[in-house]
DNA sequence: CTGAAAGCGCTTACAG
DNA sequence: CTGAAAGCGCTTACAG
């Protein structure tokens, strides 16, 4: 089956100067016509675009990367490339980045969570800007990294800093979420903790404070998890075990990871426990019972973060940080008590 | 809210030139003391390390990669980054090069199919190399494009062509699925077939057209469908109205669109129907019923794309395609018939 | 051990 | 309209 004997040169392709010599002009002059310059005389033009096609050239990118200065090319963060979540936020960027002409670099920090910073600096000399999805880095750590890095845009950083950010309101999200299950005759509530450290998470908790406060009544316990299906599945037992009568699962996944190991164990969702997640991922209306939810357009924030970016580029200024507020969806997954 | 007035210099950075300057050695020095090269006098080696620090000088990658010919960046074109498929194999391909000191660049050809040849062409040039997913260009197209473009690996295409390639075995998994489903007394069987000129629904074709000759006493019928939740979710009634008691989804997003078709119509699986799809993604263990469906390890496929284009790269001859062969994964969501 | 010089493949003032 | 030349920021033989 196809063997090629020997060495492979990486189809090396012809080069501005091969082009210039077959056509007896300067590179100057094919560089003109492959950008289109007007100014070029039509015989000359015509001469050279015929060259081009018998040689296959195609300017090197990145030797006009460098002459020009900028690489078309804009990378984005995230901390875990199999999450559905920042596979939304990768398509919405990746989708408006592609229409203003620009290609995406990905990176995930999951191997390394400690390098973020190493990471994104790397990721930014291949790029002329990058998207940063939930950083995990503390606040000094990106306050120092920031200006080595610009232009950079934040997705999930609360923080007020020197860069266009969006965010998600998972505090006031979570707020909401809560008083949907309280107005359904809810009074003990469980709450699956996200990553610590991640901003995601410290809003949540403020969020949870403010019920507190809010609904005196109501006892709010919360029980370390993450942000997976599978940390969904072996919390449940403990998250059972504290008598709630609803779960609230930091993301969809893991209340899918709830779901499941409620199924497992013969527990009736929504009849005997309520569960809901967070973030509306495709696939949780899918859920038996469809999951309740608060819904988030990620691939909009995906988008939102590159606009905001762009405009940075372009030397605009923000007012402020976008803020997208989640909204309740009521599904199947939720049932008042008794 | 941190305005910043003016214009924005992109973090502009010093060059090797300025460090060279201020540690008073040539850039040659520089270079040798960043790469590490042991041949530098210490005391110099550590005073150009301080100046280093001092500028917080990096060096440019792009000027690395035209010096060195070559960007450690792989290029990776999917037909859709929306769909989960194409994320895990994504994910997979992500972790492997970057193991490797490989950054990844994705490409989404949704909104061009027909400049694919264009697209890959683009990416292939800003990058060392390309892997290629379910490219849905026709056999002379790739043909004309492969020597343009190597080197490049080859996820699901059938035919043998100058390039790695790794092909899930979808003829044999929708055979060995008809014969499960055949196994438990399903005589009238619908398949939904996926996207036209897609490689993997020729296959299935082929695994279907087996299947006929082995048991002409099944009646296998196909629909026009599609590969995402929506079409499977749309193509439900007329499924429903061929009579057949099985439904294969061309993969798992359709099957699920047609469990939430079923839901919706009160049909009841897999007690009055049954459903099965294809890949096993994620979320297929969480529907309900729970999917059955024919597994394969789309992160391994990403994996194994990523290992035969780095061997390619390093010049060594591939021994035939890497075939993956889904297993069937049985679930809640068949029945056998009366 | 170190530096001057050439080279990677483009683009773009600057002259003509 | 066209070309010679400088420049983008690196690396690496080649001398010394």
């Amino acid at each position: 089956m196809t063997r090629r004997p020997g060495r492979m040169r990486p189809s090396s392709g012809a080069t501005i100067t091969d082009v210039a010599q077959a056509a007896g002009v300067s590179r100057a002059t094919v560089s003109r016509v492959m950008n289109g310059r007007p100014t070029v005389d039509a015989a000359i033009a015509e001469r050279v675009r015929r060259v081009v096609d018998e040689l296959g050239y195609k300017p090197s990118r990145v030797a006009q990367s460098l002459s020009l200065g900028r690489t078309s090319t804009v990378g984005v963060i995230v901390p875990d490339l199999g999450n559905p979540s920042f596979q939304q936020i990768l398509h919405g960027v990746n989708r408006s980045a592609a229409a203003a002409g620009y290609r995406v670099l990905v990176a995930d920090s999951a191997e390394t969570p400690d390098d973020e910073p190493a990471l994104i600096e790397d990721v930014r000399r291949r790029t002329d800007a990058v998207i940063v999805c939930s950083p995990r880095m503390n606040a000094d750590t990106l306050a120092a990294l920031l200006p080595r890095v610009q232009p950079i845009a934040l997705v999930n950083r609360d923080e007020p800093v020197d860069a266009p950010r969006v965010v998600v309101d998972s505090g006031a999200g979570v707020a909401e979420m809560c008083r949907h299950l309280i107005g359904l005759g809810h009074r003990r509530i469980v709450h699956l903790d996200g990553p610590v450290g991640s901003n995601a998470q410290a809003a949540r908790l403020r969020g949870l404070t403010a019920i507190g406060e809010e609904h005196p009544e109501v006892e709010l316990v919360r029980l370390p998890c993450g942000s997976t299906i599978d940390e969904g599945h072996a919390v449940f037992d403990q998250a059972r075990a504290t008598g709630s009568t609803a779960i609230i699962g930091f993301n969809d996944l893991v209340a899918l990871g709830v779901l499941e190991a409620a199924r497992d164990r013969g527990v009736r969702v929504p009849r005997d426990l309520s569960v809901v997640g967070f973030d509306d991922i495709p696939f949780a209306r899918l859920s038996s019972p469809a999951l309740t939810t608060m819904s988030v357009d990620l691939e909009e924030v995906g988008e939102t973060a590159w606009r905001a970016l762009e405009a940075r580029m372009k030397g605009e200024e923000e007012d402020g940080p976008r803020v997208f507020a989640p909204v309740l969806v009521p599904r199947a997954s939720v049932d008042p008590v008794a």
